[in-house]
DNA sequence: CACACTCAGTTCCTTCAGGGAACTAAGCTA
DNA sequence: TAGCTTAGTTCCCTGAAGGAACTGAGTGTG
């Protein structure tokens, strides 16, 4: 965990990376998104430690990014699973694998690829616009002050 | 910074976790985005540590995503901007505000609103397709082994 | 010309999080 | 009854984050 809780910060940066931000989380939300579930497979997977994965875990459950869900009874079992909420951060994951694909992947490509299931290409996301619907790049657009900045924070925009 | 080192795990998440991924990285990213360029700036604008943002930006200089550029000779002083790799990395940073505005920015709403210079509309970036243009989320996708698997770990993608 | 001020860090110390291995515990299986 | 699987918890060690103080080059001010 960071030191500092960015989870008070007006910036939903910040806030983001105070629900998933933490080392270990974003690649835990991948692996339960690709299927990977339990404990035990978890921790075999990424290499992580067992202790930090049951912290993530609980803190990942708290904050309603996964589920905890009994498969069975007897024996008593569970395995994670993304929310809404988790799997909407995904979309995030998407946006972070375009760019690592383009910056770090190197001479050997991208380690994985994505099928559009509607057209049936690989591709990878584009930011788009919501509103117009047209792309929309960090260079596109003009940051204003939004209702939840406190007023004392304003100025600083400028 | 991750004991665990990301770098060569064969995932652009991890890889870009191991540019971008320590604790305040983000956050120095988004304030030289909005141009914040010099380091008793950014340190004042985040309450940072002066010892974990030298690190921090000597780490995104030699990655490739900040450029340390003089302004002045006598004295000699300078400022970080971003070059184009950590210009796209902002993308990224755009899928988290769209996400954290939905799912943590509350009642107040949003801190911060884009406005999309050629539309003119306030708004949020949206992950489209590539290659059809169509809107294109997590559950829209199927996952494929790419070129840059390792033989040895593409059986753990099924 | 001495003094304060700005910018951009570096150094030092303390605390707490991450890594790793071992341990626990419930229930199942041979 | 001995061992296996799943899902953690406990322990110790190391190293990163926080914070405050210090450095050092250059500038402007009385």
């Amino acid at each position: 965990m960071q030191r500092t809780d960015f989870a008070q910060m007006p910036c939903s940066i910040a806030r983001s990376l105070a629900v998933a931000g933490e080392p270990w989380t974003p690649l835990v939300i991948r692996d339960v998104y690709v299927g990977i579930n339990r404990f035990d497979d978890l921790q075999r997977d990424l290499g992580i430690s067992r202790k930090v994965l049951a912290e993530r875990l609980r803190h990942l459950v708290a904050a309603g990014m996964l589920e905890r869900r009994p498969y069975s009874e007897r024996p008593p079992r569970h395995e994670y699973v993304l929310t809404t909420m988790g799997s909407e951060f995904v979309d995030v994951l998407m946006a972070m694998v375009a760019w690592g694909d383009r910056w770090t992947a190197g001479e050997a490509g991208p380690p994985v690829l994505y099928r559009h299931r509607s057209c049936g290409q690989i591709a990878h996301v584009e930011p788009h616009c919501s509103a117009c619907g047209e792309v929309m790049r960090s260079g596109d657009v003009d940051v204003e002050p939004g209702p939840g900045l406190p007023a004392d924070a304003v100025e600083q925009l400028q």
